[in-house]
DNA sequence: TACTTCCAATTGAATGTTCATTCGGTCGGC
DNA sequence: GCCGACCGAATGAACATTCAATTGGAAGTA
């Protein structure tokens, strides 16, 4: 078992779509367990309780939002292009994961995330801070308090991937772009 | 029992006041007629069931939500001055009523939403689509398609509040100002 | 006024269901 | 024959909802 045992990603991956669906009430333990393939106890062979495999889902979803996030950054390239790189690969990974998308929105709001497991060190957090830092240093960005900029600009992204999931507006490369642009435009220096 | 009779209301007081501590889950019945002071059997006088309850409660959150935004606005005002007033009395509302903000953000996405008990005539939407029409209109905005910059500005007046109320950063006049103007830099014609 | 109906509002114990979690036991490889 | 992975029926607690019983006041009656 090198990178994760195969039921417990199964666990993971089957507690993840049924939350989208059914919320974290509406998702009990034998339902996670049917979808996985396997006994209700053998959920609790890999976590200690609910909580616990919500707490580990958080985690698990979170690197993956940190992957995407470098991914689709790319140092060399002009300060500006990386910004908008970034903000279109951060949106599609929502877009292409929207159980994911909805999974952090339900956790951010629960009782479950009370727990500090997270504050350890929030590398996710910190890229983040560090580009928008570097943008001001190197003028291209307004004087903001970097933690605020990493803030609006990642909720863009989260509000206009709910938009898309919502499917009410035609949300085409154009629509993108200009939403890209307004974030940009506001907080660079012009 | 003119208004809303007196217990109705105060079971739907105490139905977000204790949502807003402890989930949709972690919220019985029994626990909302303690905190109301009333049976638990007086609840369902009032409401078919608890999803019902969940619902009703929505809209009589929203409906505040919709004071709040008509109370700020003021159609005499300078277009950009109304846009920072409208900024500000929604932000001013949310982090006064962090239970409104933290209900909303669980409702949103949870399995009650999928009825759509709301979507009729949705006051707010309308009321911020004629909003930032007239402004493109009138040659202030941008040419972007006025539900999409109503859903961003509402996005980073949403963002700016759960940051204050989560209280890491520091959310003085002068950030909110900042914040406000990105969005009206980014959104203006320049 | 005094007395009687009547009914909505209210109560809270009882009901039945739905889970999270447990645990005794099976299975397969070493 | 040892052990960790795995199973799934059984357990007990928590909960939404029901309902038979009580209250209190408004309206009717004389």
């Amino acid at each position: 078992m090198e990178p994760l045992a195969e039921k417990k990603k199964a666990i993971l991956e089957s507690t993840l779509e049924l939350v989208k669906e059914n919320g974290f009430h509406g998702t009990p333990m034998s339902m996670v367990a049917k979808e996985a393939g396997v006994a209700a106890g053998t959920i609790y062979h890999y976590f200690d309780s609910k909580e616990r495999l919500i707490c580990e889902l958080y985690s698990y979803v979170k690197q993956r939002t940190i992957d995407a996030l470098q991914a689709g950054d790319n140092e060399d390239l002009p300060y500006q292009d990386r910004f908008f790189a970034i903000w279109m690969s951060l949106y599609t990974f929502y877009i292409k994961n929207p159980n994911v998308l909805r999974f952090f929105e339900q956790f951010v709001n629960s009782p479950y995330n009370t727990n500090k497991v997270e504050v350890r060190h929030d590398e996710f957090h910190s890229l983040l801070y560090l580009f928008f830092e570097k943008g001001i240093e190197q003028g291209h960005l307004r004087p903001v308090n970097p933690e605020i900029l990493g803030v609006l600009a990642h909720g863009s992204i989260i509000t206009t991937a709910k938009v898309y999931g919502r499917g009410k507006i035609q949300m085409g490369d154009v629509e993108l772009k200009q939403i890209a642009r307004i974030l940009w435009d506001g907080m660079s220096v012009r």
